[in-house]
Order: structure tokens, then C-alpha cells, then sequence
DNA sequence: AATTTAGTTCCAAATATTGGGACCAAAAAT
DNA sequence: ATTTTTGGTCCCAATATTTGGAACTAAATT
């Protein structure tokens, strides 16, 4: 016993410097890999090499520079596409960016941070990858207090305790006390606001989804701005959104995939 | 000796697994995957487990089902960020959908197929095949058979020798004499077309990018349909779609990361 | 109650991974 | 021009992980 990894053998060690490559978010060095990982450079040498065969990392021999692969683009394009929500979900935040004219997400929670699954502008169409993919954090977003509170208990206290707390804004709510507060409001309210908590001028008001068991599948959320609205304003949105959301829990109950044989 | 597999350790045999996964593009029992794969019951099971516990693939234990995991889609985002072309490439395409009134696409090689990195629709949608991350053939699509003519010698004979060579419709170039001597066309011509290769009344014209070595990067393509325009109609596009590849090529050399560090 | 099917676990044998250090080439310093 | 440093690659015996046949369990079917 020694190692100081998570523990999913090989696999997890080479996902690990997948993340690492990702997390610099732009072309990087072997060295200065090596300098962030916790591996001897033999190994990592190695790791990365099978990556590079892998095309999950791709190698510029000119500029001696990694990056992810694409590899990973035409996965995820797949994961995004049999996911049970996204593609439900689109036509709905299509018609609402539409009807509301304002800026529309829907995310899901993964790893205690908001990870933003697609996206529509109130004129045109992002197409994916630009924006969905996108990660931020929980405790001072629309999305994410609104999914947090409506996760069972023992659930909400391990991602409460994950939260980083950076006070991004006089108003985010930096402390694990404020926050509870606050997801005790956003339950009884039935919705969840951002008040200006992670960018100046910047709000929204956000809807949780839920699976019929109660389990959250996610969130959708509207944005606008100081100067355009204010949280009434906003607050003034939430029925078209119900109605929405219910349309989704619905048809995410029903959808099954064409060809997939179910035996009751 | 004697593993069925590609030669990357475990590593490679639970990237093996997720493309099986991918493939079937929708949920999947772990007993399908069992049939599909050439591993035992419980060298699967691991890797399954793996790559679940590492959110690669996502298990709902109430349907039993597996489908790739969002970590992907994250994975995806930085991967489509940090490549060298898409973020330069999108202003462009946009603007080329605009002036033209079409659709543009922006692909890449992987793996002797097509895939579409980004996407842009000219007002309404075509009902079409493709998207970001999707991949299709390059023997019959406009980008793909312009990008393989550009391609060194070695590299090519390589990547024709893999093309699977379906005739889809009439005008399919189905063999590898009729695809190397269109090549060959594309090569003088500078551009190359889809005529109704892939799918009927579907009709493309398709640019190179290049870097300044030559090595192909990319392509670009300006999609239609036969009841719209024919091919000379899309010959009339050349001009300014040569103008957006020379600016790409400029754009992709000069360009660098904000913080990357540059010694020379 | 008996059989099949699907999923999970065990453990000794087989195999892949590890990492210290050697090696090499190119760049920087002397 | 020579030496040193830096960044990257390779080797191999010790070691840790993976393998897969088979046994097991739970649930569905006969």
C-alpha cells in the first residue's frame, strides 16, 4: 500500500491526467504536466503515450505541445445525445428563450459543480460545444442553489461541504450557514434566485427538474440583467417555466429510445 | 502473448469500452455490452465499473441501464476550446453563413472519418446528418473528400484503403479508383464537391484549411440542396469562401493562448 | 419447486505497471 | 568550442494490478 491516487488502478490514473490536460485549458507541455502530477516522470511519460495513441490527448511534435483529443468531441456528442434530458429538454428552452426573450440554460450537477448541458441565446443559436461543457460553481448560481436544495439531506451536506465559497461578489453567499438558509428559502418558494451572487448586474431565476421519484435531473434557468429587470421581473417568468418543466418531467418519463426493447 | 486488443494495457481496454458503449448511441444493459465485447463476464464488469466510478459511463440502478457519462461532455468543451482551429474558425463560419444564406460546416479528420466540429445554420434548419461531434463518411461528403486530397502521399493510400465504400446513392463513389482520380480533381480544381454522394438533393462545395507547412488542419463546406441551387451555383461561392480560409490559416498561426509562454 | 438469466464476487496465476536511473539531443551557459 | 542544463525517451527487475474460470446470489421464467 502506498499510492497516492483515487483507486481506480491504471484507468483512474490516466483519467486523472486527462483532467489535469483539461484543467490548464489550453496546450501544455510534458514538463509542465509533470510538475502538476503527482507521478514520477517514467510513468506519466507513459501515461500520456498511451493517451496520444488513444487520440484522447493529441500531440503537436512541432511545438511539443498536448492537448485533449477529439476524440473526446465525438464522445461527448454521443453522451450529450443519450442523455435522458438534453435532447428533451432543447425544444423546450428553445420556445422559452423565444416566448421570454432572454438567455436560457439548463445544467445538471456534477461533481458538487454546476455543469451547464446547453444552452440558447435569446436571438440565435449557440450550437454546442462552445457553451455547453461550461462548469461553475454551486453555491452562487441560479441552477445550482436550485438543484441543491432539492436534494435529499445527506446528499446536500456532502455538496454543501464541497463548495469553495469564494465571495465572487458583495453579494455571494460565502459561508455554509447563509447558503443552507437560503435553499430552505428557494424549497418553499418552489424556485431559486441568483441575485448579482457570481457577476455584478448579472440575475436570474432558476426551476428545478425533477424525476417523478423526486430525484433532481436537473435545472433550467433564465438570465437577464440589472439594467434590463429586476428579480420581480423575473419572478414574473416562473409560470411559463412551470410550464415548461412539466412538460419536460413528463416527457423525460415517457421517452424511451426508438429501438430499445423493454420486457414490461 | 495473446490479448484481442489494440495494445494500450488497460488503459486502451476501457477506452475500448466506452466506444462500444458510444456505439450503440443509446442506454445499454450491461449484458448487451457482455455480447458485444470479446472480454470474460468479470474483466468486463470491472472496467464497467471502472468507468462508472470515474463518471465515464453513468449507471441508473433502477433501469439497469449504461450511457456515456457528462464528464465527457466537460472533458469535450476544453478539448473544442483548446483546439487550434474551432475558436478561430466560428466567427468565420458565421460570417459565411450569413453572406451566403447556408449552412457551414467546419470538420476534421479522425480515424479516416469526417467529424463535424461546429455548425451553423442559415435561417431554418435542413433536417441533415450532422452536428458537432457527429462523424460521417470522407468518401462521399464534401469535406471529407476534399480534405483526403490534400493529404501527403503515405496518407493517403492509408486512409482510402479504410473507407467502408457504401454506395448510399447513385452518384456514391464506391471504389477506390473513382474516389482517387475525384481526388485528383479536387487537387487541381483547388475545391471539391458533394454531388448528392452521401444523400439525395443534399449538394456541398468544401475548402481546405491548411497550415503554412501544408499539413491539412481541416475543411470547411457550404452546404444546399438541389431544388435551391446546383453546383455551379456553389462554384459562385468559391471566392468568398477562399477569403475566410486565407484568413483562417492567417488567424490559426498567429494565434496563441493568452498566458502560453513563448520562448522563441 | 426447478430452471434459466443477469449480475456480482473470489482468488491464484498471469500480466502489466512502476520508477530509479541511464541515455540522448538540443539549448543555454561558460 | 566545450561544458552544463534542460526536456524528453527508454530499460528492466521488483511489484502491484489485472485476469477470468468458476462459484454464488437474486430475480424472473417455466
Amino acid at each position: 500500500m502506498k499510492s497516492s491516487n483515487n483507486g481506480d488502478g491504471t484507468v483512474g490514473k490516466a483519467l486523472e491526467v486527462l483532467d489535469m490536460v483539461a484543467s490548464f485549458e489550453r496546450p501544455i507541455r510534458f514538463s509542465e504536466l509533470l510538475e502538476a502530477s503527482p507521478y514520477p516522470k517514467a510513468t506519466l511519460y507513459r501515461l500520456v503515450q498511451t493517451l496520444t495513441n488513444q487520440r484522447m490527448l493529441s500531440y503537436d511534435p512541432e511545438s511539443q505541445y498536448y492537448r485533449l483529443g477529439i476524440r473526446l468531441v465525438k464522445l461527448a456528442h454521443v453522451a450529450w445525445a443519450s442523455s435522458s434530458i438534453a435532447p428533451v429538454v432543447r425544444p423546450h428552452i428553445d420556445a422559452l428563450s423565444r416566448d421570454l426573450g432572454e438567455v436560457v440554460h439548463l445544467a445538471q450537477l456534477d461533481n458538487a459543480q454546476v455543469l451547464y448541458i446547453d444552452k440558447r441565446n435569446a436571438g440565435e443559436t449557440i450550437p454546442m460545444y462552445s457553451q455547453a461543457g461550461k462548469v461553475g460553481p454551486a453555491y452562487c448560481t441560479g441552477v445550482g442553489k436550485t438543484m441543491m436544495a432539492f436534494l435529499p439531506k445527506d446528499e446536500l451536506d456532502e455538496i454543501v461541504s464541497q463548495q469553495s465559497f469564494h465571495r465572487f461578489t458583495p453579494k455571494t453567499l460565502a459561508d455554509a450557514e447563509s447558503l443552507k438558509a437560503e435553499l430552505q428559502a428557494i424549497r418553499d418558494r418552489g424556485y431559486g434566485f441568483d441575485d448579482e451572487e457570481h457577476e455584478p448586474e448579472i440575475i436570474c431565476v432558476a426551476l428545478p427538474l425533477l424525476s417523478s421519484s423526486g430525484r433532481v435531473l436537473g435545472g433550467i434557468s433564465v438570465t437577464s440583467t440589472t439594467n434590463k429587470t429586476d428579480l420581480n421581473g423575473l419572478a414574473s417568468f416562473v409560470p411559463r417555466m412551470r410550464e415548461a418543466a412539466r412538460d419536460i418531467q413528463e416527457e423525460v418519463q415517457n421517452w424511451r429510445f426508438p429501438d430499445q426493447t423493454f420486457t414490461k
